[in-house]
RNA sequence: GCUACUGUGGCUCAAUGGUAGAGCAGCUCACUCGUAAUGAGCAGGUUGUCAGUUCGAUUCUGACCAGUAGCUCCA
């Protein structure tokens, strides 16, 4: 017998080799119809599997992160028998739940189409009708070889060589499909009743663009067909979020064939991008940072130098000056290192924080350009930090508070990731394990929980990165902290330590807002446009009723602009409900209608974009002081809801 | 760069193997108006570029360019 502990604290003794669907109809009969899985010590697994030794069980449902987990990774079974059925000459590849959904690799000869993603749709639909319940069952590695190669599934046998000797070979069975599969799944398939197929993409065999390419199914699938229709509405709502659609509209930016990659910035993203860059001065000189600033272009000898040349060329773009090579930089860190060796500094200088906006320009894939997330000239928010080792920790903290700040101020969320040494490395092991111990402590001293990405370092260094969401959830790196051991050695750079000695610095590189134009596409989603009155380009639209009201709403026009506003007035000869719709769409936070009653009373009905319960604008009245006085401390807080 | 798809006036979209039309925006005129669209008129496009097929291409074919989704990469 084994004992079974469940959340409430209570136990109960089964069988040994127990399915845990008998656990959960043991409980009781309406559980075992609603849950979907289980975790087990910790890990997640399908009700169809059994239990050996003693295990605390916690039974999940739909709403549970593991249980959607389940259930798309189910739902990516049922797509892979579907697409065996239409597809005959199909091989499979991998196919994972994801954030909102799954997805599943195939390899075959047809090119898939949008309308045979409804085929799928439909096949998958009679799949669930036909009740199948996944069985899952083990095959030593012989057998599984023995059983997939002469089925020419290249891809299958790849992974069950890959997988280590001792480990448990699992398969489900879902009708005449089977899969090598290490789960968990549902039982009962019958629960995926709302389908959805959403686009078709290619991608690499393991990830790796040297192997050949798969044709990938996206979809995702709820349980309730209402659900399913919320996600999909949700979806079409965060496309109006988007920031190359509303920088449009707003007139913030652009992009032309002209120069793919490089964005324009119009005067109104150009007001955006100076407040922040007021704002982030602000907050590095209080952090103990100085600002710098170096060349765009550099002699092509400090890049071999700094070992760009060898692990960064292909990104790079370079010019010829009086027959020498030079290259644009794609990073500022040499030229804050030739500062640097300018002089002789003391350990008592240290650290030394040198931060630049500096502008870089990459040569990224055509592929990967992505409105103003993802450009090939951009500025970073970089800065250069020197210091002994002894101060590594404390200097990483520094920069993770600082983060927190700046992100805070808008209300971001984000998550941080550590990488660690990558395969075309520099620099020597016990240095990288050294640099990488640093990370993980100053991490683990704050609490912070991170995602590990082994191998994905920069080329001189571990990095801890911070990543933000764009309105569809797609994350994007902004801030990041590498740490460099390598670039005080390259150019030699060196201090006098305490014993007089000449001693070699540690150097940090880090961002905080990452791009200047990332951030800012960041900053346009998150808000919708509908930006705090600190950043918003234009912040109170004043309205005259009629054209006898010119002559007064110019007076108070002109004293917001005195008091530091950024104001328009708005003397068109169109109806006020006309001004207003427009300013509304324009985003304005604040609309001020000037009529007779106004010209009268001094005191003014103010709109503001911000909506109340009831979904109407919120609307107020007071003097002009008072406004003037709301607004300025409304700006000076860097309120994010007024 | 790779896979798939897209490309018609500033924006959103329509149409066709016989050289393009609407709404919004813009401009002009009238209206002087109280909280999300006043009316009328005008102007605006070598249908992404270059070739090919054809009597004729914007429509069909190819190459290129740019964009979208994903992969790879990355701030």
């Amino acid at each position: 017998m084994i004992k079974v502990t469940f959340p409430d604290g209570s136990a109960r003794e089964y069988e040994k080799g127990v399915q845990l669907y008998e656990i959960a109809r043991s409980i009781s009969e309406g559980l075992a119809r609603n849950v979907l899985g289980a975790v087990v010590n910790g890990e997640t697994r399908g009700l169809q599997e059994t239990l050996t030794e003693n295990a605390s069980v916690r039974f999940v449902r739909f709403e549970d992160p593991e249980g959607k987990a389940i259930f798309w990774h189910t739902s990516a079974h049922i797509m892979a028998l579907a697409v065996q059925r239409l597809y005959p000459d199909v091989r499979f590849a991998i196919g994972p739940a994801i954030d909102d959904g799954f997805y599943y690799d195939f390899d075959t000869e047809h090119r898939f189409s949008p309308e045979d993603l409804e085929r799928i749709e439909e096949e998958m639909k009679k799949i669930v009708a036909e009740g199948h319940l996944l069985e899952r069952f083990e095959m030593s590695r012989e057998e599984a070889l023995d059983r997939f190669r002469p089925m020419g599934e290249v891809y299958k046998v790849d992974l069950i060589e890959s997988l280590p000797e001792d480990e448990v070979i699992s398969f489900y069975q879902l009708g005449e499909f089977i899969d090598l599969c290490r789960g968990p799944h549902l039982k009962d398939i019958s629960k995926v009743k709302a389908i959805k197929l959403l686009s078709i993409a290619g991608a690499y065999w393991r990830g790796d663009e040297k192997n050949k390419m798969l044709q990938r199914i996206y979809g995702t699938t709820y349980e309730k067909k209402k659900d399913l229709e919320a996600h999909l509405h949700f979806l079409e709502e965060a496309k109006k979020r988007d920031h190359r659609k509303i920088g449009r509209e707003m007139d913030l930016f652009s992009m032309h064939e002209e120069g793919p990659g490089f964005p324009f910035f119009h005067s109104k993203g150009m007001i955006i991008r100076n407040e922040l860059e007021s704002f982030w001065r602000e907050k590095h000189k209080a952090a103990g940072y100085d600002e710098i600033r170096t060349p765009m272009i550099l002699n092509e000898s400090l890049w071999h130098r700094s070992g760009h040349w060898d692990h960064y060329k292909e990104n790079m773009y370079f010019t010829k000056i009086d027959d020498e090579e030079y290259a644009i930089k794609p990073m500022n860190c040499p030229g804050s290192i030739l500062i640097y060796k300018n002089r002789m500094y003391s350990y008592r200088d240290f650290p030394m924080r040198w931060a630049e906006l500096g502008l870089v320009h990459r040569h990224e894939l055509s592929g990967a350009l992505h409105g103003l997330m993802r450009v090939r000239a951009f500025t970073q928010d970089d800065a250069h930090l020197f210091m002994t080792a002894g101060m590594i920790k404390e200097e990483i903290k520094g920069v993770i508070r600082l983060c927190d700040d700046i992100y805070g101020t808008f209300g971001f969320n984000y998550h941080m990731e550590l990488s660690t040494r990558p395969e075309n490395s520099m620099g020597e092991r016990e240095q990288w394990d050294f640099a990488e111990l640093q990370l993980k402590e100053a991490l683990g001293e704050m609490g912070r929980e991170y995602i590990l990405n082994e191998g994905d370092g920069a080329f001189y260094g571990p990095k801890i990165d911070f990543h933000l969401a764009d309105a569809i959830g797609r994350t994007w790196q902004c801030g990041t902290i590498q740490l460099d051991f390598q670039m005080p050695e390259r150019f030699d750079m060196t201090y006098i330590n305490e014993q007089g000695e000449k001693a070699r610095p540690v150097m940090v590189h880090r961002t905080i807002l990452g791009s200047l134009e990332r951030f800012m596409g960041i900053l346009i989603e998150e808000f919708a446009g509908k930006f705090p009155l600190w950043i918003a380009p234009e912040q109170v639209r004043v309205i005259p009723v009629s054209d006898r009201h010119h002559a007064f709403s110019k007076k108070v026009a002109d004293q917001l602009l005195e008091a530091g506003f950024r104001v328009r007035h708005d003397q068109r000869s169109e109806k006020v409900g006309y001004k207003i719709r427009q300013a509304q769409m324009e985003k304005v936070p604040y609309m001020l209608v000037i009529g007779d009653k106004e010209m009268d009373e001094g005191v003014f009905a103010v709109r503001h974009f911000s909506v109340d319960e009831k979904g109407k604008n919120k609307q107020f009245e007071m003097g002009l002081p008072e406004l003037i006085d709301k607004l300025r401390e409304e700006v000076s807080s860097r309120a994010i809801q007024a």
